[in-house]
Formats: structure tokens, C-alpha cells, sequence
DNA sequence: CTTGCCGGGCT
DNA sequence: AGCCCGGCAAG
């Protein structure tokens, strides 16, 4: 996630960027807002992109000028063309000269062959308005709901944006980069400015918004407002670190639901630092499935976990692949006063279902499979034949392989009756490899290992057994059929139908 | 990441 | 005893 996170933000600022320019051109408003993006954005990115307050890619001539340049927020070049609004009409003027001082500009309005005298903040370098239209009414092609505001708004902004050039100016924007880069991010410096930039209406937010998710990895807040700072800034929250997205919000799930596992919101932010926190707050994580509510103490454990107990595991499944990642989350707990997990009412009890975190999927365990696949697959299954063997293997208590083995195989050519529903798409054909395995070989490579199974093991006396060679149940028959499974496997022991 | 299975808990 | 599963080692 984290790769994807700083993936995303990257891309966002850019898109962000562009992605305003084409649609909105054509109204002011937005424009604007593109234009403080961009200054935020290159704030954000680094001070390397700035040299003495310009940027260097538009050196200081007219190029720049153009509505998309990042324009000089801290200052206007001569020559440069800038808009401003005269007499209730907008104006392309050139820049004679900008007073820092004062936060003047002089201009020249070639229309008017005048030369003019403006603050900044009443200066733009976007075209708000369409020339020929009268400033106070327009509509926004845009958005159909922002119409009636639109010639205040245009003012707001342009008044906005200057304005906080206007004090700060280059500094600031340096500060605030580099604070954010290197320490954690107190979006509180950054906000300020942020926050007068966008009087904007939800349009402007919503653009922003989906530019950059920025703020929906933390918890977007509809206000959005870019989060100001928190857009920017969420990268550098150092740590960061595995599922932020959803430990956020899961998080609060969690908490809610079980009530038990304390204290851990204030925490959470900084967190994410699974491993170890100092002190005694261990790590733990918890399963959100419905009614479950599981601990684990590790993040292994909770995904088997969700995946066998809950998804059926998908042996099958690139697609559902990820899924459990979408059922746990971590929590802290006090080390010494956790006897928890186990004793626990919780599990059955709870889960308010308050937050069904996820979606997603629907039915693991449904047997259906609409994928096709091999035929043979389909025949297989489990069921019938399958089970009434293996049973009677169990029982036998001693299991009896070699039969078993020409068994399986057997099932595979049989195919017929297969009036199995269920189906393994991926699965099935290593199945029947492995079944018939003492000598199938294809191409694998993994094939050798068979062969040269005499050599060498045992010799340990190690207390775990070594891992013997031979496929196992669960690998022979899939999760999805561990009814098929030995006892043994079942229960998690070693295997007694497949010795090694 | 997945497998295999020990150790230990629960019924 | 039967059952189940966390956690860990191995791959
Ligand atoms: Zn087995």
C-alpha cells in the first residue's frame, strides 16, 4: 500500500495540475484553483523545484505567462501577462513592474492603452471571465449548480490566491516544504494558506479531491479541503507503513465493536508500527469478519485465519486474491493485562456489524465456479466419491496410500459423472499431477525434488519433523475441499494418508 | 507468499 | 478422545 500511496500521490499532483487546466479553462474560478494547486503542489514537492521563488522551468519570461504557468506566485515578471479586472471587464494587461513592497503591480492594459496601477491580489494570470460576456453574469459551463456565484467567487480567489504570496511569500513556501519533507506534518502549517486559497465551492473541491485522493487515505473528509496540508503532507508521515487506508478506518470499527481493546486511538495515528512499540502495548490483529473478531498476534495468522475460516481460502483465486487484507486490522494492547484472546465471549457475542468493512467479497465458499477451465477439473470434486473413500481411510485410522493414490487419478480420467457443482479451476490440474505424482513429471522444476527424496533428510533429531517431501493433503485436495483431507490434515497434524 | 505440523486449547 | 487452530519453520 504504501508503494501505492506515494505512487498515487505523485501521480495526483501532476493530474491534479493538468487535469484542471483542460476542463476548466474556461471558467476563472477553477482556473484559480488549479493555479494555488500547482503552488501547493511545488511547495510540497521539494524546494529543489524553486530557486529564489521562481520556478525554473519558466524562467522568467513570458512563457510562463500563459494561464497555466505555475505563475510566479511570489512574483510577476515584466512583460508577463496578467488579467485583471477593469470597470467590470477583464483586461489582459502586460506586467511593467511588480512592487513587492507594496504588493503592486503596474500594468499595462493594451485594450485600454492605459497603464494601471493594481494590487495583487487583483491581478491574475488566468482569464476568469470570457471577454465578451459582462463579468456578473455568467454561467459556469462547468457546473451547473455553482452558476449564480460565480463573479464573487472569481473575486475571492483571485483575492485569495494573491493574498498569501503576498505575506509570506517564498519563505513560507520553503518552510513549509521542508518541515513537511523532514518532520512528521503538522498540517497546521501548512493550512493556512491552504485553507484561504479554497473558499472555493465543492466544485472545486470535489476536482481537487480527485486529483489527488490526497485526502481519502486518511480519512477524507467531505470538507476536503484538500486537507490541505494533509495532502501534502501524508506522504512524509514517515512511518506510514502497511494498510494504512484501512487500519484508519477500521480501526475506529473495531474499537467501536468490541470495546475491548482499550486505548488504542491515540495511538493510532502514528502507529502503524506493527512490530514492536515499546512498552507494553503489543501488537496485535483482529479479524473484522461479521461476527468473529478474532486476535492474532501475528499479521500471518490473521490472514490464514480470514482466509480459511472465513474465505474458504482461494487456492483458485488471483482474483480474490487479496482479500483478507481487507478483513483484520491492528490494534494495541496493554502486554501484561492481555490474557485475551482466548477466553472469549466476544467473538460469538459481538460484532455490532457495525461496519461491515468490506464489500467486497460476497461468497467465498459458494462452490460455484463460473470459470471453465478444464473439464476434468469439474468432474473431480469432492464430493461423492472423494469423500466416502477418504472417510473410510480416516477411520481406518492407518491410512492407506497407496490406494488412495491410484484413487485420485482415478477420479480425474473418470470425469463423467461429475455432477459436481463445484469446480477448481486452477487447481485441478495440478491436482492430478500431484496425485498421479510418484512419476508424472511435466516440466516443472520442482519435479527433481521427488527423485532425489532419498538422500538425505532425517538425520535431525530436531524435534519438528522435517518437511517431508510428499504433497500433502491440503495441497493434494486444496483448501476448498479440506473435507477431503486426512484426519491428520485436518486437524493440523502430520499427515497420515500421504507419509513422507 | 504457501505448506506442513507442533503445541496447546477447547469441547 | 476428538476437534480445532495459532504460530512457526521451511520452502
Ligand atoms: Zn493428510
Amino acid at each position: 500500500m504504501a508503494s501505492m500511496l506515494s505512487k498515487r500521490l505523485g501521480k495526483r499532483s501532476l493530474l491534479g495540475a493538468r487535469v484542471c487546466t483542460p476542463t476548466l479553462s474556461a471558467d476563472g474560478m477553477l482556473v484559480d484553483g488549479q493555479m494555488s494547486i500547482q503552488a501547493e503542489l511545488s511547495a510540497g514537492l521539494g524546494a529543489g523545484a524553486f530557486e529564489g521563488g521562481y520556478c525554473k522551468e519558466c524562467p522568467e519570461d513570458g512563457s510562463c505567462a500563459s494561464g497555466i504557468s505555475p505563475i510566479s506566485r511570489f512574483k510577476l515578471y515584466p512583460g508577463q501577462k496578467v488579467y485583471i479586472t477593469h470597470n467590470g471587464r477583464e483586461y489582459v494587461g502586460a506586467v511593467e513592474q511588480h512592487n513587492h513592497v507594496d504588493d503592486e503591480v503596474k500594468l499595462f492594459v493594451f485594450e485600454l492603452g492605459l497603464h494601471l496601477c493594481r494590487k495583487m491580489e487583483d491581478v491574475r494570470l488566468a482569464e476568469t471571465h470570457k471577454p465578451m460576456s459582462s463579468p456578473t453574469e455568467q454561467t459556469l459551463p462547468t457546473s451547473p449548480g455553482a452558476t449564480s456565484t460565480t463573479a464573487q467567487r472569481s473575486v475571492s480567489r483571485s483575492i485569495d490566491v494573491p493574498k498569501r504570496r503576498s505575506d509570506a511569500v517564498e519563505m513560507d513556501e520553503m518552510m513549509a516544504a521542508m518541515v513537511l519533507t523532514s518532520l512528521s506534518c503538522s498540517p497546521i502549517v501548512q493550512s493556512p494558506p491552504c485553507t484561504d486559497t479554497i473558499p472555493a465551492p465543492q466544485v472545486t473541491c470535489d476536482l481537487w479531491k480527485e486529483s489527488g485522493d490526497v485526502s481519502d487515505s486518511g480519512s477524507s473528509t467531505t470538507s476536503g479541503h484538500w486537507s490541505a496540508g494533509s495532502g501534502v503532507s501524508t506522504p512524509s508521515p514517515p512511518h506510514t507503513e502497511a494498510s494504512p487506508k484501512y487500519t484508519g478506518e477500521v480501526f475506529s470499527a473495531s474499537h467501536v465493536d468490541e470495546g475491548f481493546e482499550t486505548d488504542p486511538d491515540p495511538f493510532l495515528l502514528d502507529e502503524p508500527a506493527p512490530r514492536k512499540r515499546k512498552n507494553s502495548v503489543k501488537v496485535m490483529y483482529k479479524c473484522l469478519w461479521p461476527n468473529c473478531g478474532k486476535l492474532l498476534r501475528s499479521i500471518v495468522g490473521i490472514k490464514r485465519h480470514v482466509k480459511t475460516q472465513h474465505l474458504g481460502d482461494g487456492l483458485d483465486s488471483d482474483q480474490r486474491k487479496r482479500e483478507e487484507d481487507f478483513y483484520y486490522t491492528e490494534v494495541q494492547m496493554k502486554e501484561d493485562s492481555e490474557a485475551e484472546p482466548t477466553p472469549k465471549s466476544p467473538s460469538t457475542a459481538t460484532a455490532p456489524l457495525l461496519i461491515q468493512p468490506v464489500p467486497a467479497k460476497p461468497e467465498t465458499h459458494a462452490l460455484e465456479v463460473p470459470s471453465v477451465e478444464s473439464p476434468l477439473s469439474s468432474a473431480l470434486s469432492q464430493s461423492a466419491p472423494g469423500s466416502f473413500w477418504h472417510i473410510q481411510a480416516d477411520h481406518a485410522y492407518q491410512a492407506l496410500p497407496s490406494i488412495q493414490i491410484p484413487v485420485s487419478p482415478h477420479i480425474f480420467t473418470s470425469i463423467s459423472w461429475a455432477a459436481a457443482p463445484s469446480t477448481i479451476p486452477t487447481l485441478s490440474p495440478i491436482r492430478s499431477r500431484s496425485l498421479s505424482f510418484g512419476e508424472q513429471q511435466q516440466q516443472t522444476p520442482s519435479i527433481k525434488s521427488h527423485l532425489i527424496v532419498a538422500s538425505p533428510p532425517r538425520a535431525s533429531n530436531g524435534n519438528r519433523k522435517i518437511r517431508g517431501e510428499a504433497k500433502k493433503c491440503r495441497k493434494v485436495y486444496g483448501i476448498e475441499h479440506r473435507d477431503q483431507w486426512c484426519t491428520a490434515c485436518r486437524w493440523k497434524k502430520a499427515c497420515q494418508r500421504f507419509l513422507d
